[in-house]
DNA sequence: TTGTATGCGTTATCAT
DNA sequence: ATGATAACGCATACAA
């Protein structure tokens, strides 16, 4: 059994350019350092054999991995991998490989992934927290030194950048208009409390509630999953004029229930959620709901990893995009 | 300026503990072969100074990253999302980490993709085809000689495994069963044809029209999409009685437009699709359509890619799970 | 059982 | 402008 020889190293393109190894490592990085001659020579060598340098070794030699990492709590939620994929796009201009990390909602599985992370030497991570109970994401971020942006969700127990939207104002906004036309009761149906998101819209329905002086509301908590907006409903105390859903899901799960208890909607109730995800527009009546740029949200999050990464320093610790509300056929004047 | 210590190697620990690098590899690569004092001193220095080697030295070395690829047409959707974390579930357990890539359904990013994940020496890869056209797929494949499985999509042109379901098959039962409810005219809504999954399922319709002798039926083409759905049913020579998408997308989309055209889904046209994605069971009304095991196509895949990296001879070229119909209220019997 | 020395594929330092 | 060589952190063949 002879040695295999798997790839072509950078000595095989030396060797065939006839040049030393530093000049073909040089034509690579610091291309103006080497005389047309040589650099093109060594350019249609490399080309010919398909060389490609070894980014393990590379890394081992730079300390830099050029990878980051995300962590996300689902990675089969799209709204999530939006983001991601906003984030990515920026990245990947700038040379990046990623690796994408679910958490499964789970503040442990979070934590193993960090370590993992961190093992694979990844140069940083954006992060959207698990929202799992105590997570020791503090002492663990902290403790590695790990260059980190969050995303839609923040964490006040760290100071790191966060890019995020205007949860508040945006379900403020719409409590608003929901009062304008003309509604008197409501219930808000809540996702997870232990992340950002959820509170500060719950805090923005609450203000909204507040300014407008309506006493005559009811806020119930769970998921931000279709299941849990259809069992919330099942615990309404009295059915309100209307209901707003911690997000789309949740909406779209409460209006199934409500047309099974034999409400129709926006007829009898009206319905908001928060997101705008691709289904709304197209669900039975067409959802109002609030919508947030998930996209750029991700895209932006890659732009202060990038400016972390390459040591600019911070101007602004946080980013938050602003939210608008988008009329349907869920709401009706009353 | 000095040099920066950033993190302990195993140099440190040796030091720490009087013993020789050699020992402290040992320690953790092959511990029985360590006396039982060395061992337990290691092991205390090493849990002191919270030592972690270093992945990329060790791939350097070993030539193994422990790193796998995955390389899917969206990173949005959450079909494609499952079946990675099908893999995923099953490759962790053996030691694996993950490289998540969506090529946007174009070959030229697959491409692009195939050859940083190379250069980043990921193990093997998972793959479903972009089905952009003009693929240099099977060069590039054949060239880097990496270890790879199809998913989902096979590409006849290259050896290697493929786990797939029975989309013929699927879609094939579903067609019987819109006959034997009385169905008498058809119209098929087809994915994209670069795509095996499209082809099949397509095969599988004009098999069942064969079979049953009918000849009253319509091929549209476009894509996998809700907007595809819709704008088919516009170019429909004839509104047929039985319409059938490509997949659940395209189904929910012919429905939106069938019934702004003003024909009732069921009660005028029925409706099916492929697929049982989550929304699907919450449509109004619900979808009729071929659950395919989506999840469960990843975690063979891994299975399989397993078998690849560890070295075991194939015992089958491919995995072809099965799919069912699910009857819900998108048909009715005529 | 333990230690010494070599090399994995790069990049960077230092000569020339 | 170019080349020889050390070093990155680790695993292993070989020596002791």
């Amino acid at each position: 059994m002879k040695k295999k020889e798997n790839r072509v190293s950078i000595r095989h393109v030396a060797k065939l350019a006839g040049v030393s190894v530093s000049t073909v490592s040089r034509v690579l990085n610091h291309p103006e350092s080497v005389s047309d001659e040589l650099r093109e020579k060594v350019i249609r060598v490399i080309e010919e054999c398909r060389y490609r340098p070894n980014q393990i070794a590379r890394s081992l030699r730079t300390g830099l991995t050029k990878v980051v990492g995300f962590v996300i709590p689902d990675i089969t939620n799209p709204a999530f991998l939006l983001m991601v994929k906003g984030a990515e796009d920026y990245l990947k201009k700038k040379g990046y490989s990623f690796i994408v990390c679910g958490t499964d909602h789970s503040a442990k599985e979070e934590s193993r992934i960090l370590r993992a992370l961190m093992a694979q030497n990844v140069e940083g991570i954006i992060i959207t927290c698990s929202g799992g109970q105590r997570s020791e994401l503090a002492n663990l971020l902290r403790h590695l030194g790990l260059k980190t942006v969050f995303m839609d969700r923040r964490y006040e127990r760290i100071d790191a950048p966060y890019v995020g939207v205007d949860n508040a104002g945006g379900v403020e906004k719409m409590a608003d208009y929901l009062i304008e036309t003309g509604h008197r009761s409501f219930a808000y149906l809540c996702g997870e409390r232990t992340t950002s998101s959820a509170r500060e819209r719950l805090q923005g329905f609450i203000n909204s509630m507040q300014k407008n002086g309506v006493t005559n509301y009811e806020i119930l908590y769970g998921q931000f999953t279709f299941e849990s907006g259809y069992e919330l409903v099942r615990k309404f105390k009295k059915i309100p004029e209307a209901v707003m859903g911690g997000n789309d899901l949740v909406a779209l799960g409460a209006i199934v229930a409500l047309s099974e208890l034999g409400y129709r909607v926006p007829d009898e109730v009206s319905v908001v959620g928060f997101d705008d995800m691709f289904y709304s527009k197209y669900s039975k009546p067409s959802l109002t709901t609030v919508r947030q740029p998930i996209y750029k949200m991700g895209f932006e999050a890659g732009k202060v990893l990038w400016k972390l990464l390459s040591g600019g320093r911070m101007q602004q610790k946080e980013v938050i995009l602003p939210t608008e509300i988008v009329l349907r056929e869920t709401v009706r004047q009353r």
